[in-house]
RNA sequence: GGGCGUGUAGCUCAGUUGGUUAGAGCAUCUCGUUUACACCGAGAGGGUCCGCGGUUCGAAUCCGUGCACGCCCACCA
């Protein structure tokens, strides 16, 4: 405010000057401008929610959490931008914003960084120390066996290296502009969401909706965990088909089945056909013999098996494949587990009731081959064994009937393993999701997805669900599962009965207190208790996020305004993750859905088209562009691609952000450094021009509202640079000029008209950008709108609408502007042509056009010859040029101004 | 195997309900210093709107079909 200077009033009106050009500085200085205004905006609090308004008034957002520890990424600008922009249009439409930021720190990213910095691991085991320090490890430390410590102990440590990152995120937030209300911050391990999420399972447990059983789950053999189905992922892989002969009991007959998985042969416990298939139909109902193992097993059809696929006969085991398991279940076949959780061959014994043989000294023998090795090692041995004809189980010959045939097939990983998942029997916690795949559809119908199309993979994803959701981790940097398992006699945990914390006792963790009705002491002895040593899936938690922020379960009024929210911003990689399963809980706990639109952002692509890979993005980080080409630039570049539109890095988009904030700032100087006075705006060209801004800040409106910002800005920067500063500037520049230089009468009038029409659209055109350019149009409206309308943020006024327009009357003509814009422009080209600067005068020239076309003109024509420093004009009819085309004739343009001595 | 998206100037992208000669910025070339701005302005060149077929007075736009690229989903024998 320091450089904002009025003049003295004037006789005729109010005097308006806003600035003095020569104190405003020469150049913006974006760095400077973003640190003052950050701090000025959090100390005004013009971001902050007001729990006092209505629901009605309220718009909420249910900000993705991003993940702490993860790396800043040029994709973080483009997405939490776009939400942003759209929030700032929103908070200018008059709405009381609630815009949070949580941070996801729960989980196995920061709990690896955790172990490497400080070379610890978490034991749930392990006493909690209170007062426990540690210190980054040295390598003379990373040597020994790692440090164990309790699991609060753990997430004490993690919280002191998750600040840090967070720091970094919060100060990139910070200077990227984001609208954010930091009263509303949460981090997914503090008490709060922990208390949260043990809430929902509460909840989901006291409604049916959870249950806990051993059953085979997919699971990591690196990790140690299980993995729910979001968390797969089919790669494609190199395998092999291996043709094995078995033998069927009681007969001379056998067959041959293909499998890819050789290695789980002594898990076989059955042999299915498709009912069809004429070559297994005499088949069902016998008992197959497995080679090498001589296991017999049942045979029987089944559907699913394709007679084209393989042999048309496979082996079932425990467990291959989903499949696998389908079959298991519905065949009530045995279980005969071979792969231990580390991915090794577990010891069995054959001949036993579990492992039944008809030649178990033999079985034995082979299997001892196996044992402890790893699937692959397995796999490997097992065909040499196979390729021995001892092991037929026909005496015909080698079991494995030719060499293996070599396929690519796609094969279920973890999305963050290395190896393939396994099926193993663990015991896990579930939440049903298979009974209300048609309600959690009809929610989705519900959300309006943007853009449209989104919305197929939330419906693909949600109808080719085939399993409940895996709620259980074997992990520790979590949310325990607030669950203890009461000890019998025998000191055997009773899973039927399980002891569920009480909702006041909230967050609790199972391995350190105590459940009730229980004493210290009876933790791990017979007739005592023991804790659930498991964590939930971090989606758990972070599918709460609107619960989160509305206090759901503690606060009744908070959670009634704030929930459902209204919008949740998020990229299109976790639509079958995190979107998913918000939606689910919403609808387990409450039956709503949590939000009434879903954003959905694209990805920022390398030039190759491929999603910006981790190492590229981490060379490409945001900071140095940041200062570079400032916020506001950045900004542009996000804000310029579509909602949800995959999007090639281009560097030279934040230059022309650039470009955009600095023609702002000059136009913003120039228009506010006009002297006028407070006339009304009455002359045809201002009135014109009054009419293209209110079309332009209508339409921006429009689009606005279904999320296309970025076709807002487009449609505002072309008016701004074409129209305004391009043209309506420079065809009133003289007009407006004639006040300081002393007019009277109908010439002050017309040029106060031109300084209330520029001011107006500066006024108006700030507005439109500052979605997009929160500094550069907080800087220029706080040189004088600031005071004048009593907004003293810009990020608070109101969206351009009626307000500002309904005083101007409308011309009869709005196309007279258009009209303006042709006959300067083709000025401008006789000038070019004639290669002399457009700021040459004109001694005369003759202005061809239609008649029509002239006589529309006629009002704006003396602003289009001023704007052309034209001394003198003539027009003449020429009928066969069409409406609005222009022709200039017989140009005399004045000589070249002499050079002023240098110094003068 | 099913689905979604994309394909427009050298590059990155707009293009509304079908409507004159298809647009912008960058890049290229020419010209110009004009007290808001050289961090600028004026002008020019540059297109088989992926191919083919259809509807229509008229198609970048609608329909059909094929191709290329990207993504999502799918029971791994």
């Amino acid at each position: 405010m320091s450089d904002q200077q009025k003049t003295a009033p004037g006789p005729a009106g109010e005097a308006v000057r806003s600035i003095d050009p020569a104190q405003v500085s020469k150049h913006f200085d974006a760095p400077e401008a973003e640190a003052r205004w950050d701090a000025e905006w959090q100390a005004s609090g013009v971001y902050r929610w007001d729990p006092a308004r209505a629901r009605e008034e309220t718009y909420v957002v249910d900000t993705p959490p991003p993940t702490a520890s993860g790396s800043l990424h040029i994709g973080h600008v483009f997405s939490y931008t776009q939400a942003d922009v759209m929030v700032r249009f929103k908070r200018m439409l008059g709405m009381n914003i609630f815009y949070p930021m949580g941070w996801d720190d729960n989980g196995l990213p920061t709990e690896r960084r955790v172990q490497n910095y400080y070379h610890v691991r978490c034991d749930p085991n392990t006493p909690y120390e209170a007062g426990l320090e540690v210190e980054e490890a040295t390598a003379k430390v990373r040597k020994k066996p790692a440090r164990l410590v309790s699991r609060p102990n753990f997430i004490e440590i993690c919280y002191g290296l998750i600040n840090e990152d967070e720091d970094h995120f919060r100060a990139l937030w910070r200077r990227l502009g984001l609208s954010v209300d930091w009263d509303q911050e949460y981090q997914t391990i503090d008490d709060h969401c922990r208390r949260t999420a043990q809430l929902s399972f509460l909840d989901l447990w006291q409604k049916g909706r959870v249950y806990s059983s051993e059953a085979p789950t997919m699971w990591d053999v690196d990790f140690q965990t299980a993995v729910a189905q979001a968390e797969a992922e089919d790669r494609p892989m190199p395998g092999a088909y291996h043709h094995i002969e078995f033998a069927v009991e009681g007969s001379d007959d056998s067959f041959v089945i293909a499998t890819t998985r050789p290695e789980l042969l002594a898990a076989c416990v059955g042999v299915t056909a498709h009912p069809d298939d004429d070559r297994y139909k005499k088949f069902f109902g016998s008992q197959a013999i497995t080679p090498l193992f001589k296991a017999p097993v049942p045979i029987f059809p089944s559907e699913l098996a394709d007679p084209e696929k393989g042999t048309g006969v496979l082996m079932v085991c425990t467990f291959g494949d989903a499949t696998d398991v389908q079959w298991w279940r519905e065949q009530s076949l045995a279980l005969r587990q071979v792969v231990g959780r580390n991915g090794r061959m577990l010891p069995v014994e054959f001949g036993t009731d579990g492992f039944p043989s008809h030649d178990p000294a033999q079985a034995n023998g082979y299997y001892a081959e196996l044992e402890g090795k790893n699937v692959k090692q397995a796999q490997k041995r097992i065909v040499e064994l196979l390729a021995e004809p001892e092991g037929s189980a026909t005496g015909g010959g080698p079991p494995l009937r030719s060499d293996p045939e070599p396929i690519e097939h796609p094969v279920k990983f973890y999305e963050r393993g290395e190896r393939p998942l396994e099926h193993l029997p663990t015991r896990q916690w579930f939440a049903r999701l298979m009974d209300h795949k048609d309600a959690l559809l009809a929610k989705g119908e519900e959300v309006d997805w943007y853009p449209p199309f989104m919305h197929a993979r939330f419906r693909d994803w949600t109808e080719n669900l085939s399993l409940d959701w895996c709620l259980s981790r074997q992990r520790y940097f979590g949310v325990p599962i607030p669950v203890w398992y009461p000890l019998d006699a025998a000191g055997e945990p009773d899973y039927e009965n399980p002891i569920i914390a009480e909702a006041s006792a909230l967050p609790v963790d199972p391995t350190v207190d105590i459940p009730p009705g229980h004493e210290a002491s009876g933790r791990g002895e017979p007739g005592g208790f023991v804790g659930d040593p498991d964590v939930f899936d971090t989606w758990f938690t972070s599918s709460l996020s609107p619960q989160i922020s509305s206090h759901w379960g503690d606060d009744p009024a908070r959670h009634a305004k704030l929930f459902p929210a209204d919008v949740r911003p998020q990229g299109h990689d976790i639509i079958r993750t995190w979107a998913f399963y918000t939606i689910a809980k919403a609808f387990l706990h409450e039956d709503t859905i949590p939000w009434k639109n879903a954003m959905i952002s694209g990805w920022i692509l390398d030039p190759d088209r491929k999603k910006m890979s981790k190492s590229k993005g981490k060379t490409m980080t945001p900071l140095p562009l940041l200062e570079k080409y400032s916020a506001d630039a950045g900004r542009y570049w996000a804000a310029s691609a579509r909602l949800g539109s995959d999007t090639v890095f281009d560097e030279k988009v934040w230059g022309i952000g650039k470009r955009l904030v600095t023609k702002i700032f000059n136009a913003g100087k120039f228009v506010l450094a006009q002297t006028g006075e407070t006339h009304s705006i009455s002359v045809e060209l201002d009135r014109a021009f009054v009419a293209k801004l209110a079309e332009l800040a209508a339409s921006s409106r429009r689009e606005f509202e279904v999320y296309n910002y970025a076709h807002s800005l487009q449609e505002t920067e072309t008016f701004f640079w074409t129209h305004f500063t391009d043209t309506y500037l420079e065809l009133v520049k003289a007009r407006a000029r004639k006040h300081a230089d002393g007019a009277t009468g109908s010439d002050l009038v017309e040029s106060a008209s031109a300084v209330a029409s520029l001011r107006l659209g500066l006024s108006v055109l700030l507005r439109l950008f500052a979605p997009v350019l929160p500094y550069i149009t907080e800087e220029i409206w706080s040189w004088s709108f600031a005071e004048e309308t009593g907004h003293p943020s810009i990020h608070q006024a109101p969206w351009p609408g009626q307000a500002d327009f309904a005083a101007v009357a409308p011309p009869e003509d709005a196309s007279s502007f258009d009209l303006a814009v042709a006959a300067h422009a083709a000025i401008n080209k006789a000038k070019a042509d004639a290669e002399v600067s457009m700021g040459r005068e004109v001694e005369k020239l003759t202005l061809l056009a239609g008649a029509e076309t002239l006589e529309r003109l006629g009002p704006v024509l003396g602003d289009v010859v001023d704007a052309a420093r034209c001394l003198s004009h003539t027009t003449e009819v020429r009928e066969e040029l069409e409406m609005g085309v222009f022709v200039i004739e017989d140009a005399v343009f004045a000589p070249k101004p002499e050079k002023k001595p240098s110094g003068a």
